[in-house]
DNA sequence: ATAATCACCTGCTCGC
DNA sequence: TGCGAGCAGGTGATTA
């Protein structure tokens, strides 16, 4: 379900009403996600202040005292604040408690997703440490990204949608860029000019800054935290438009598949 | 080192 | 209506 713009609308929603309050109890129903859940979480984070709430790729890090509750959405996770004494759905595997009678749950049928706790330093937590850079840093620029695409033959598709290389690019935004970008996705990362990585940075970024604008892609069941979709389904110019017309030349759009993803993207517009 | 494929899950849609 | 096939927003692990 989300790429970074749902994990980034999200962490906005859960933040305000998290930062700050205090965790009185952690429930654990089905610990089996991707990884087991820590089980130190119930241990340890019970009592701490949860001091703020970052993203870094599509994890959401809740820093508390002692340490860093690490999450990731995986492909259907969401997040919620229910009432503490609703019943749990088969789905919804852990609570996090706070004052104020706020629960915090997490829900996720395909348990792809995560929940870890660490001492240390997130950021140099192995499934953190060889990230890319964060797309919507300042910093982020296709200078870099042509830097490290050099010599590789892969799909720049395939390219830009691992973490290593760019952080959080998804496989709708990664299409949407594309396209925005003018860049056929099956070309290869290594021959790709520097001042054609500059233009798709900036069309990552304008892509992904669009999709929180205006509160994430809804494809079936994304919701915020406060329950709502997002609406920027209706601004994809190429993904799930396989067949229709361009929104440039009209012509039909073709599919293929990169890195067993579907790929949408226009032959005449994207070179 | 790079690139491609597999694996982990459930739920939904499609064609027969 | 039922049923199998294929697909879905991710990504680490495994294989060449």
């Amino acid at each position: 379900m989300p790429e970074l713009p749902e994990v980034e609308i999200t962490r906005q929603g859960i933040a305000p009403i998290a930062e700050g309050r205090r965790v009185t109890e952690v429930r654990i129903r089905n610990s089996r996600l991707r990884w087991p859940i820590s089980p130190e979480l119930a241990q340890e984070l019970p009592g701490q202040i949860i001091h703020s709430i970052e993203r870094r790729a599509k994890y959401l890090l809740l820093r508390a005292e002692t340490g860093t509750v690490i999450m990731h959405l995986g492909m259907s996770g969401s997040l919620r604040f229910v009432a503490p004494a609703r019943p749990a759905n088969r789905h919804e595997h852990a609570d996090i408690l706070l004052d104020d009678d706020y629960c915090l749950r997490l829900h996720d049928p395909r348990r792809f997703g995560a929940l870890l706790w660490t001492r240390d330093d997130p950021h140099t937590h192995p499934l953190l440490a060889s990230l890319g850079q964060e797309p919507l840093d300042v910093a982020f620029n296709g200078a870099a990204l042509y830097e490290r695409a050099c010599g590789r033959r892969q799909a720049v598709k395939a390219f830009i949608t691992d973490s290593h290389n760019v952080a959080g690019v998804g496989n709708i935004y990664a299409n949407e860029a594309l396209f925005v970008a003018k860049i056929h996705p099956q070309r290869a990362a290594g021959r790709i000019s520097r001042a054609r990585y500059c233009v798709l940075a900036n069309a990552i970024q304008q892509v992904l800054r669009d999709a929180i604008r205006q509160g994430g892609t809804t494809l079936r069941d994304f919701t915020g935290s406060d329950g709502r979709p997002g609406h920027f389904r209706q601004s994809l110019r190429v993904y799930g438009r396989c067949t229709a017309a361009c929104v440039i030349c009209q012509r039909p759009l073709r599919g293929v598949r990169i890195a067993q993803r579907s790929t949408v993207y226009c032959a005449h517009c994207q070179r």
